[in-house]
RNA sequence: GCCUUGGUAGCUCAGUCGGUAGAGCAGGGGACUGAAAAUCCCCGUGUCGGUGGUUCAAUUCCGCCCCAAGGCA
């Protein structure tokens, strides 16, 4: 059977560096679960590991695709198996890292994406372009008519959510509500999260986001605009990128957006937090426990005792 | 020293023609199945600067005091 080791914590919490210590401590190799690590050309502003920090321990999926170029959740499922499938064979033990939710539940969960329809640009375009002028819950209502147990789970107002639900009823003629189910993967799991105090995370994060400014984000971004990726693309809508790029193109003065970033930033950890606060299946650990490296390996032993 | 304008939620401010008050932001909680660092939902009691007075009733009107900003000297 297939072990597999998770660590989950929120940005700046310290994933990276225990991330590390762990897979030193027991020959790992590292798996990220990050949705904006993917991109190439954006390395300060998602904080991504340096190749010095990775200290010899391989990185996957990080620096895999163009900003440009699509990368989903189901994308990252299929190669997070497949992963997890080779590092286990070579007698070694995968640490999935992850600052998504989204993407390590639906590992841990086996999230059952629905088959035949993947995003598609054109089709979200065009429908929030015919909600336009339309009174408010115009296509809530149209989901209600063709998927109402989706309906049911999603806010009329989130017209995100509803335009897939949408998308996905009407290419593939079965309800998203009919397809979305579970089907967790038979590994051997050990789920390690990181905990730390909310003032000293915001602390953190506003200290990181100083930092990446040291660090050159501004130049960073200015080359991203550059290279042709524009503000319209998913990565550059991240934070950092989507605040940087209004600094640049004029729309805000430089303190606006660092100020912003650091707000964004802390919003986000927040929402990172609310998906695990309630799940049982995490272990905590302390960041602020001078052992933390230890607690980690020695917890993880205890769990999978054959690696 | 005098004049003016302010002092209301952590911040910026609105408001009460006298019946103890509400927005934005911050902050907190939640949802999340192919955009997810995205998207969306819920949560507002605070000596209304202090102190006297008028009044059935003052945060609101009046006096004095304190603080801040601006102006005149």
């Amino acid at each position: 059977m297939n072990n597999l080791a998770i660590l989950i914590g929120p940005t700046a919490s310290g994933k990276t560096a225990l991330a590390i210590a762990i897979a030193k401590a027991l020959n790992c190799e590292v798996i990220s679960g990050d949705s904006m690590q993917f991109y190439r050309h954006m390395d300060i502003g998602t904080a991504k590991v340096t190749p010095w920090e990775q200290e010899g321990i391989p990185h996957h999926l990080i620096d895999i695709r163009n900003p440009d170029e699509s990368y989903t959740v189901a994308d990252f499922q299929k190669d997070c198996y497949r992963l997890v499938e080779e590092i286990n064979q070579r007698g070694k033990l995968p640490l999935l890292v992850g600052g998504t939710a989204l993407y390590v539940k639906a590992i841990i969960d086996g999230y059952t994406f629905s088959r035949e329809t993947p995003g598609n640009d054109g089709f979200r375009r065009a429908k929030a372009e015919e909600a336009v002028g339309q009174a408010p819950g115009y296509l809530y209502r149209q989901l209600l008519a063709v998927d109402p147990a989706a309906a049911a789970r999603i806010s009329p107002e989130d017209n995100k959510r509803i335009i897939r639900a949408l998308e996905v009823y009407e290419k593939s003629g079965v309800p998203l509500s009919a397809q979305a189910g579970k089907n967790p993967p038979p590994y051997r799991m050990v789920l390690l999260g990181i905990r730390m105090d909310r003032a000293e995370l915001y602390r953190k994060i506003d200290q990181r986001v100083e930092e990446m400014m040291v660090n050159g984000l501004e130049n960073e971004v200015k080359n991203l605009l550059a290279m042709g990726y524009g503000r319209n693309l998913k990565p550059m809508q991240g934070l950092g990128y989507r605040q940087m790029t209004a600094y640049l193109t004029g729309e805000l003065s430089l303190k606006d957006a660092v100020d912003l970033i650091k707000r964004d930033t802390r919003h986000f950890a927040k929402r990172q937090l609310t998906w695990w606060r309630r799940e049982e299946r995490v272990h905590w650990l302390d960041a602020a426990s001078p052992n933390i490296k230890e607690e980690a390996a020695s917890y993880i032993r205890q769990q999978l005792p054959e690696i």
